[in-house]
DNA sequence: ACAAGTATGTTGGAAATACAACGATAATAC
DNA sequence: GTATTATCGTTGTATTTCCAACATACTTGT
C-alpha cells in the first residue's frame, strides 16, 4: 500500500523511519492524511533548499540522496552531510520560523522527498492525537540525540591538543562502554577525521601515551589506566 | 499567585521563561497542575544530577545559579555551562531514556530547582492539550536553536587553522547579518575563547587578513571584501 | 587630571601540529 | 599464491600555534 496514492513510498517504508517509528501500519493513513505532506522529485544537482531561505517544512527523503552544501562569502564550498532515504533535513530550521538557512540541500542523485510542515506536525487534530503524540515524541528525541552527538563531539575538539582531543574522546567512549576496556567504531583516519587532527600527529600522540602507561591498545580495542603499571 | 503552592515560584516568573512563553496567567495553573512538577532546593555544591545516572525530568532553575560538569576517566573537571533561574537542564538526556549522564548537574549557590517529567510533557491530557501543544513547541524550538547553535561553532572549529576558523565565523556572522558590513557580540578575548584558539595569535591573524585586504575592521566592527581593493 | 584597569596589537622563543614520505603488516582481490 | 590495497606507525622538516611579555590606546573611577 502506498501513501496518498504517492507510489514512491509505502507504509513499511515509513514506520522504519526514525520520523514515524512507533506507528503501526494501520494508524499511518490517518496520521499521514492529517500531515498532509507534500512530494517532489528532483532532478541530479537540482536545488532543494536554497541557502537564505526560510523554512517551514522537515524534508525526508524517500529515494536517492540529498546533500547539505555550506558555502562562505568567498564562495568556498562544503559537504556537511549526505541525507539517506528514510532520514530527514531541515528540521532544525522548520521549527524556527524567522530562521534564514545557512545551508543548501541538493540532490546528489535523482531524489524523490516529503516535505512535512512543521505546524501540521505540532498542532492538534481532532482525529489523530495519539499518532501526533509519537511523531512529537520522536522528533523531540531525534533533536536531543542530535543535540547530544554534537556536544560531545564539541567537547572533545574544544580541546587545545591532540593529546587532550584523545583523552576527552577516550574516556568518553569508554563512560559509554561502562569500563575502562572499550572498542571505537573508528579507524585511525575516521578518528583523525572526526577529531579534526591530523592522522600521523594523532597516530604518533597515541603511542605516546601507550609508552607513558597511561593506556593500551590493538587496532580499534582500547584499555584506559588509571595508575601507572608496575 | 505562586505555582502549587509553592513559594519560590510564579506564574509572573514561569511565563516569562522560555519553557512556558506563550502561555498567559490563567492557563498556568491547569498547566502545572497537569505537568506535576517536583520541587527541591540544594545547598550550595550539592549535587542535583549525578554523572551515570539515567533521568526523565527537565529541570528549570526558579532560583540560585546551576552549574553543569563533565568529569573525565582521570578525575579532570570541567566546567560547561551555567544554568540561571528561568532556564532548563537536562533536556536532551529527559527525551532520551536509556541514555546516561555525561555530566553532572551542581548547585553553585543554594538554589530551588523545579522538575518537570518528560511523559508528563509529552503525553495527551484531556483539560490541557492547547497548553502541551505550546510547551511542546517551545521544547521544540529550544532544542532546535540550541542544535543550530552548536552546528555553527562547530563548522567554525572543525577547520584547522586560526584563519580558517575566523574566516568560517565571520563568514556565517555576515550571512546572519545580510550584510558584508556586521557588529560581532564578543570582544577579541571571547571570541579566542569562543573559537578555542590564542587571543594573541588570533589577533595577529585578523591584522594579517586585514593587511591582505580580505576585511577590515574596527574593535567590534567588520567588514568583509570579496575583491582585493585598489 | 590622574591613576588604575581593560582591550588590543606586537614580538620572539618554545612547543605542537601539519605535511610528505616511507616501511611494515594485515586484509582483500584475482 | 601473488599482487594490490588499506591501515598503522615512524620520522624529519616546515609551518602554525601557544605563551609570556610588553606597548599603546581607550575607559573608568575618583
Amino acid at each position: 500500500m502506498s501513501a496518498q496514492g504517492n507510489p514512491q513510498v509505502s507504509y513499511a517504508f515509513l514506520k522504519k523511519t526514525t520520523l514515524f517509528r512507533g506507528t503501526t501500519e494501520d494508524e499511518l493513513p490517518t496520521l499521514i492524511s492529517c500531515l498532509a505532506p507534500g512530494y517532489r522529485d528532483f532532478a541530479k544537482n537540482e536545488i532543494i533548499l536554497h541557502q537564505g531561505e526560510d523554512i517551514t517544512s522537515v524534508g525526508m527523503v524517500l529515494s536517492g540522496r540529498v546533500q547539505i552544501l555550506e558555502e562562505d562569502f568567498w564562495g568556498n564550498r562544503n559537504i556537511i552531510a549526505d541525507v539517506w532515504p528514510g532520514e530527514t533535513f531541515g528540521e532544525s530550521y522548520a521549527f524556527l520560523p524567522g530562521e534564514l538557512l545557512r545551508v543548501s540541500a541538493v540532490a546528489a542523485e535523482p531524489s524523490a522527498v516529503m516535505m512535512i510542515d512543521a505546524r501540521h506536525m505540532l498542532e492538534i487534530c481532532s482525529s489523530a492525537c495519539r499518532f501526533h503524540t509519537r511523531l512529537v515524541q520522536n522528533m523531540l528525541a531525534e533533536s536531543a540525540k542530535k543535540n547530544l552527538a554534537l556536544t560531545m563531539k564539541l567537547s572533545h575538539m574544544s580541546k587545545r591538543t591532540t593529546r587532550e582531543k584523545l583523552l576527552s574522546y577516550l574516556s568518553s567512549q569508554s563512560l559509554s562502554a561502562g569500563s575502562d576496556q572499550f572498542e571505537i567504531p573508528f579507524n585511525r583516519q575516521q578518528l583523525a577525521d572526526y577529531l579534526c587532527v591530523d592522522r600521523s600527529a594523532m597516530s604518533n600522540e597515541l603511542c605516546k601515551m601507550r609508552d607513558e602507561g597511561m593506556l593500551s591498545f590493538d587496532k580499534s580495542s582500547f584499555q584506559l589506566k588509571s595508575e601507572i603499571e608496575v
